[in-house]
DNA sequence: TGAGATAAGTATCTTTTGATACACACTATT
DNA sequence: AATAGTGTGTATCAAAAGATACTTATCTCA
């Protein structure tokens, strides 16, 4: 786990001490292999989930199709969880780790009483809400209008711009859950794209040209 | 105008005296015909409405095409502004007055002030955040997973439920921008749910049987 | 090494959605 | 009544996306 300073040198949104020391006074700390399922639809959560280190995968899911959400990554808490913890209310999505990861694990009460207590705490609850409405809201343009294939060269693209390697591993079939459509669709549309020579296909990788 | 009790009766959300008075003393009241354009994307906006009457829609454009965000009641205010006055961006979204409303108006910077001030307050922003997040979450949900026809049926009983009446004015065009489609397409499919006995469809309105 | 799992290629067919064009009806206004 | 604007019906064509089925390649691990 490493001491409490290296902790909070992760968690920097946190910078008053006194959160600091409540933070350390109620939290428990979990960890989660890949795979594990955190979160269901429908279920309740009575506490608040900040990734220390790892990543979550957060998707809803409709009979055979499934679409991804966003993901939670260090020092981001899940907005699913938020709502239900905050709120009382079920989620509606699933969260499942995709990394071996570190979760700091609070109880949901704190949530609302730290919002006046601590400003950097307010800070934090409001920017998640802000980034992932705003993510959402471009997913939402983006499924609303785009055909596929510009939202397949968008996430490529994305992917490159954000990792630095235009090597992206990911399988046909992924990709296709992440954008919610199915691996043929997705198979053909690389495929064509190799034709036009922006990709070249490998297994199990794909390669954005340029 | 009316008075401030008036006032207060309508926005339920803001309960404590001290509150009612620091938005008196800074609040400002706009009228706003129908058919007035208040934010537009892109851009900056430096205070945060909050509607006493009326309605507002809010949507985004794409080219030729648009889609329905959300609306804005009595007691609620609009997320675009929010996120831009809080965080100092650009909307991403446009937003219209449907009908006559009367729109109360507070410097951007009170949003956070406030939000450590005053828990009705607090309560209002995050309230504002997770309802917002679930109706888009909702749409996202439809566009991604839902053929037209589904969503047309959903949006037309969804309105029956709210409004209470069978008859819902609205023509096919308006229809297909709500839903981020074409005219044509809605009339087809409004044509196939007639001979199906679902709606009968009259000039400006639709009534959704049973 | 060989059996099973995963990944990818591809052909065929159907359905859904979109684009375009034109006709016609109703409404409001002059 | 003439006109313009809006609302609706519908036919035709094209493109996008999905469903199904079968094949081939690659990987993993007992």
């Amino acid at each position: 786990m490493g001491t409490t300073d290296d902790l909070f040198k992760k968690l920097k949104s946190f910078s008053e001490p006194e959160l600091q020391a409540e933070i350390l006074k109620h939290a428990k700390f979990l960890k989660a292999n890949k795979g594990d399922i955190l979160i269901k639809e429908g279920q309740y959560l009575n506490f608040l989930p900040i990734v220390i280190d790892g990543l979550l995968r957060v998707y809803q899911q409709n009979e055979d199709r499934e679409i991804l959400l966003y993901y939670v990554g260090p020092e981001q808490t899940c907005m699913m969880s938020l709502s239900s913890a905050y709120f009382d209310y079920y989620s509606t999505a699933n969260g499942i780790a995709m990394e071996p990861s570190e979760i700091l694990v609070l109880p949901a009460h704190l949530i609302a009483e730290w919002q006046l207590k601590y400003p950097s705490w307010n800070k934090f609850i409001i920017n998640t809400y802000k980034s992932r409405y705003d993510e959402l809201l471009n997913a939402f343009g983006s499924v609303a209008f785009k055909p596929i294939h510009v939202r397949v060269k968008e996430y490529l693209t994305e992917y490159v711009k954000n990792e630095g390697s235009n090597k992206i591993p990911i399988s046909h079939q992924t990709l296709a859950n992440e954008l919610g459509t199915t691996r043929v669709v997705i198979s053909r549309i690389l495929k064509q794209m190799e034709q036009k020579k922006l990709v070249k296909l490998y297994r199990g990788y794909i390669q954005l040209k340029i």
